[in-house]
DNA sequence: ACGGTTCTCTACCAAATGGTAGACAATCTC
DNA sequence: GAGATTGTCTACCATTTGGTAGAGAACCGT
């Protein structure tokens, strides 16, 4: 596992373009359902120089989340960052932020809905990188909600009300289209807009 | 496909039990992770057996998708017929009921999920079953709205909503746990209470 | 030029998967 | 009671799966 770490690697990005295969088809369409050909086959190589540089199919499946947990952190922490003072503004910015890999990358958040296909405790090290990006956001609304910015509720049901419909509409079109829905009547831009408006009309102090 | 309806089917509740078991298991762990061996084993008989109910997986799979289609219809439904009359009453009264069975059988909700991994145009049949549902629950909240007895907003939003937290938290507690919550910080009975009355203001007029 | 490292490949394997063929027992119909 | 139907099973098969063994090419520092 830290072989790669001896050896300075010259120049091969094969390791990156696996990586970027295997998450998007993870995400898209389950662990178990893509096979370690499907993937090589993607990134144009052989089944085998896929395991010289991952393991096995499971040492694959945690850098494709480790990545993934690394990618939304950067991502959501910059939108904190760098997002106006007002709450709402705020709130608004961050939503922004977490829809826009989900508009380019349904998959990245598709990986969340995988976790729960993995033996137990497979993934508990994802919690150190994603568990302090949760309790910040909640810690800063309870501390606006306290100061009377925003109006009283539980941040957790915010987080996970974003979080749902953002990783459940983004990575599901299928239920959707199923259900009778175009991305006309409820697409991620719109859908986006809305969930805001609907946030700031709820959240209002 | 027509050979049981051909056949009165005396007396043998196999084909039930293989149903509730394969929902189950399709809807926790999904179309691909789940063998038919498997479920033969849930059920108790051979996987033979099982292909002698259902011809091939994806009948199975077909079967078990109707049947889901079918009991949610059900359950919805009744829960809009015998709502009381104020919307927001009855607004909250179909949300429990979309919340029954996702606290009972989480799987269920799981099945949506799983239509993304089906091949294109799989799931057709199921539109004419759930479209329904959710174009009457858009049209009586439109209705609402103009009628000045909820806030203007978007319908499908609402419907949306409701969906992915339902679907999106029940049937994922693996990423919710990984995230560092607990049952208790976002629990399901919690989590709908927050969701009604979030709603509630949110599209009080 | 040479020995070692890095990287990709062909060939192969054991296990699991969806599915077939058909034997055998229980039950129903007459 | 005889024959057909219904239901469950054991045995088997072709394909796919994750993974191993090891050969060979390209590149490196010396």
């Amino acid at each position: 596992m830290a072989r790669r770490l001896l050896a300075p690697n010259r120049r091969s990005d094969t390791r990156e373009r696996i990586l970027e295969s295997a998450t998007i088809l993870f995400g898209t369409r389950g662990f178990d359902s893509v096979s370690l050909d499907q993937i090589a086959a993607e990134v144009g190589i052989a089944k085998q120089s896929l395991l010289y540089w991952f393991a096995s199919k499971d040492d694959l499946i945690q850098a494709v989340l480790v990545n993934m947990a690394a990618e939304l952190t950067v991502v959501v922490e910059a939108a904190i960052r760098s997002a106006p003072d007002m709450p709402l503004d705020r709130l608004e910015a961050v939503i922004h932020a977490v829809f826009r890999p989900a508009v380019r990358r349904p998959a990245l958040l598709g990986l969340l809905r995988e976790l729960s296909r993995l033996p137990t405790g497979a993934a508990e090290h994802l919690t150190e990188i994603l568990n302090p990006l949760v309790t910040r956001a909640g810690t800063w609304l309870r501390t606006e909600m306290q100061a009377g910015r925003l109006r009283q509720g539980d941040p957790s049901l915010i987080i996970a009300l974003v979080y749902a419909t953002v990783a459940g509409i983004a990575t599901e079109p299928e239920a959707l289209r199923v259900v009778g829905w175009s991305q006309d009547v409820i697409g991620l831009r719109k859908l986006r807009n809305e969930l805001t408006s609907f946030l700031r009309a709820a959240l209002a102090p």
